[in-house]
DNA sequence: CGCTTAGTTTACCGATCGGTCAAGTTGACC
DNA sequence: GGTCAACTTGACCGATCGGTAAACTAAGCG
């Protein structure tokens, strides 16, 4: 009943894209409406504020990049590979993201936690969701890594936590040099912090 | 010649509060203003725009926190113990921050990093100058600790690079889940990058 | 003392902010 | 094909945004 449109998706596509590129406070509600050609009343119907519209965003955009995640993190994939594989293509993307935008963006998330944590209770929930959801992915692959010898540490979610840490501060760097590149030290560094020797021999 | 004011101070004290404790966008110069007992009329005697008043009000918290950083990062002091010392610190001045807002702040040129690289030049500059600086010390004392057999790195400056992400990094995780004790993780998270061995008496 | 210059005050600017509303339009379903 | 709910439209709101201007005041200095 009533009619249907794809005016939602088109305001979670934009929020994400003009929030992740810029920043929350940067971006107006008039700024995603007029990047996803709605109009701001349609804002509205969807979306009861601006904080809901970017928490929507967030999750829309994990629900997409899942499934690519859980091909990375098969438990079927050798611990240490999936650790590559998935350090390889985050450098890959944003390397996209730089070639795109002139800009290392970083992680989305991360962003929002760190403009908002202190401001917004819903945004920095969600940011905390994130981390959970990317901790659990990290934990198990240093717990499997362990188990086949591959990997020495006295505490996997502690050292999930430092390899997060890693990764969100790598990310951090990288966007404040604007240097793409940073991110090439992320890998040797999650293996010095779980005593894993590096892969003589990386699937191509 | 003309009279003299406190104004610029107490406008660079007002803005770095603010805008450590919520976030550039979050705060308006209204707000700076108001903060520090200053008209707005003196704001733009002293300061041709916000983003310079943050730019102002970072070197100025830079400043005041150097010989602190030069006490830490002294020569003299064992190269473990230096890194003990400022994680230490970290942990204590964070904690601090949490008891009197409620909240983890994190780091100042991180959080304007993370939100203005990508749209205002002059503070991604500061932000990195600001990491800069913080390599620097890294970098040295790093060098120190191969040179006493302390550490084992390939290269000093890489491996600066590395720890000084887990700082960003674990900074920034304990804002996301405003929980000061993930700062906890720092310093063995750093020992494992250098392949050092945690001091095992240190000192109070 | 008086001049000069630095700093203060306050009212004001146009633009934009997040958000509202009521009237209109459309499509899915019976 | 009618109906009703879902969606769209565009004008509108008061508040606030960063920034300006000009008259005013006071302190350092000769």
């Amino acid at each position: 009943m009533g009619r249907t449109s794809d005016a939602r998706e088109k305001l979670l596509n934009a929020a994400l894209d003009l929030i992740w590129t810029s920043s929350y406070g940067g971006v107006s509600v008039d700024d995603i409406c007029a990047r996803a050609d709605v109009n701001k009343g349609s804002f509205y119907h969807f979306f009861p504020s601006k904080s809901d519209l970017a928490v929507a965003a967030y999750e829309a955009h994990w629900q997409s990049t899942q499934p690519g995640l859980n091909q990375i993190f098969s438990p079927d994939t050798d611990p240490l590979d999936r650790l590559h594989q998935c350090c390889a293509r985050l450098y890959d993307a944003q390397k996209m993201k730089f070639a795109e935008y002139g800009f290392v963006v970083g992680c989305p998330y991360a962003n929002a936690g760190s403009e908002l944590a202190t401001q917004d209770p819903k945004i920095r929930a969600k940011a905390q969701e994130m981390r959970d959801r990317w901790m659990d992915y990290l934990e198990r692959t240093i717990r499997d890594a362990v188990a086949l010898g591959l990997a020495e540490v006295v505490d996997p979610r502690s050292a999930a936590q430092q390899v997060y840490s890693c990764f969100l501060g790598t990310l951090l760097q990288s966007k404040i040099l604007n240097d793409p590149d940073i991110l090439l030290q992320l890998e040797p560094a999650i293996f010095r912090l779980l005593r894993a020797n590096v892969p003589t021999a990386v699937a191509a």
